[in-house]
DNA sequence: AAGTGGTCTAGACCACTAC
DNA sequence: TAGTGGTCTAGACCACTTA
């Protein structure tokens, strides 16, 4: 395979090369890729190389592999990881999926703090919006989302609330992006005055507040988002720590 | 190696016996264990077969590799995979490590919830101690730990107050007790006047609120803590969301 | 130089899925 | 039955560490 991209081994090139045809669509969500023989052949290294390529891309839950059907790129469904970036469960441990409804949709520029975030330049133009979240009937979180529009050319109000399935695998379907992983840091911040009214909790009620970046391949970031959670009867599941990479 | 364990497969069964000579202490923290090829005729498998037992053990840190050198039981050090655990880092990121003070220590009996969580009987005797910790000068997280007394035999407060290296490290010295993973759940609470005077914030500052539980092998859990941080200059680091299991 | 883990090969055989 | 991924083998060669 040429020496296409870095990374001193060959399996290490076999899988950027992988993660290429993968940001250029080749293979796009939810498909199959070629089978493992095929793919070696391409790469011009033996099984066992290429399976070790596919084995890190499937640990970090970029491709899923289903034995006699084939490898697939994996895709945002509400039912599969939708509990790996959605950490908000009852006190009691029960998980359950939360209701969504859009309040607010708008364009705007981004703030220096919310470009930086982005990996885009200040004053580009995003979208902002505001998602309400319930869970057993009461709404527990807020979430203020914003992309960049360069990456979501066309995104609608009217688009965002007719969405079939979970954000994420709408950011996938209409947009061709995957998000892969996200970065998240807590802290405690009160609500304001439209938070109190969303979340029907008085002023400056003490909430559980996440910052979040959603990245694509080679950690691209994709979205900003910063929710507040009433924690009196949620809380937040944190990292487990092992199979945990070093900070 | 007959079939001591289930697993289904080879080297399912390689690495459960080799969870099992962990366990025993047959390997012990910071040692080196036998040479690839000497474990994998000691269980009568191919070199490639015993390298995937020990890839898996080393992506859950539970070993580490060092070319040339050999694999070594993995050793909580400072300097290595603190952050893996104290996730708490100034709000512009810099992370440092903290200062830790015992405030106090005692014996007691486990209320029903914390025997739970550490899975022994309610009213087996524990020990519980509170930690301090400072990051820059100041306070900024209290730690109220609890330990089962059966598994941290002779446990005494001038033993916890004159550890050379960290908590996880001196429980795998001094008990032999390999903290290899923990659970967190965060919320917010509001400060106790025991906290309050600690991280010197009024009554009822809004905190944030960890509930760990720190495992070892097989999943056995051997320390519960429940922390309250004071995130007016400070934040917690959540998951990454890449590479990590489904809840 | 000897011993270790790191990478890579070129297969074999099995289990599962679809037709 | 054919094609897929899952497991396993028995080596080879390389890079690194210690002596």
């Amino acid at each position: 395979m040429g020496k296409p991209t870095i990374g001193g081994t060959r399996y290490k090139e076999v899988k950027n090369a992988m993660l290429a045809a993968l940001s250029t669509q080749e293979w796009k969500g939810g498909e199959v890729i070629p089978s493992e023989k095929r793919l070696a052949e391409r790469f011009g290294v033996s099984i066992g190389t290429l399976r070790k390529a596919i084995d890190e891309l499937v640990a970090e839950n970029i491709l899923v592999r289903h034995q006699g059907l084939g490898t697939f790129v994996a895709q945002h469904q509400r039912d599969r990881h939708f509990f790996r970036f959605f950490r908000v469960v009852r006190q009691d441990g029960d998980k359950t999926y939360p209701t969504v409804s859009l309040v607010s949709f708008k364009k705007g520029k981004a703030t220096r703090e919310i470009a930086a975030m982005l990996g885009i330049e200040p004053n580009a133009r995003i979208f902002m919006f505001v998602n309400r979240l319930a869970l057993h009937g009461a709404t527990v979180m807020i979430d203020n989302i914003a992309v960049p529009e360069a990456r979501f050319p066309g995104l609608t109000e009217a688009a965002l609330r007719e969405r079939p399935s979970t954000l994420y695998n709408f950011y996938q379907d209409a947009f061709h992006i995957n998000v892969v992983g996200t970065e998240e840091r807590l802290r405690v911040a009160v609500a304001s005055e439209v938070e109190s009214d969303l979340l029907d909790v008085p002023r400056n009620t003490p909430l559980l507040e996440i910052r979040r970046v959603a990245y694509s391949y080679h950690q691209m970031p994709v979205e900003v988002r910063i929710s507040h959670v009433n924690t009196a009867h949620y809380e937040y599941v944190g990292p487990s720590a092992s199979h945990e990479e070093p900070l």
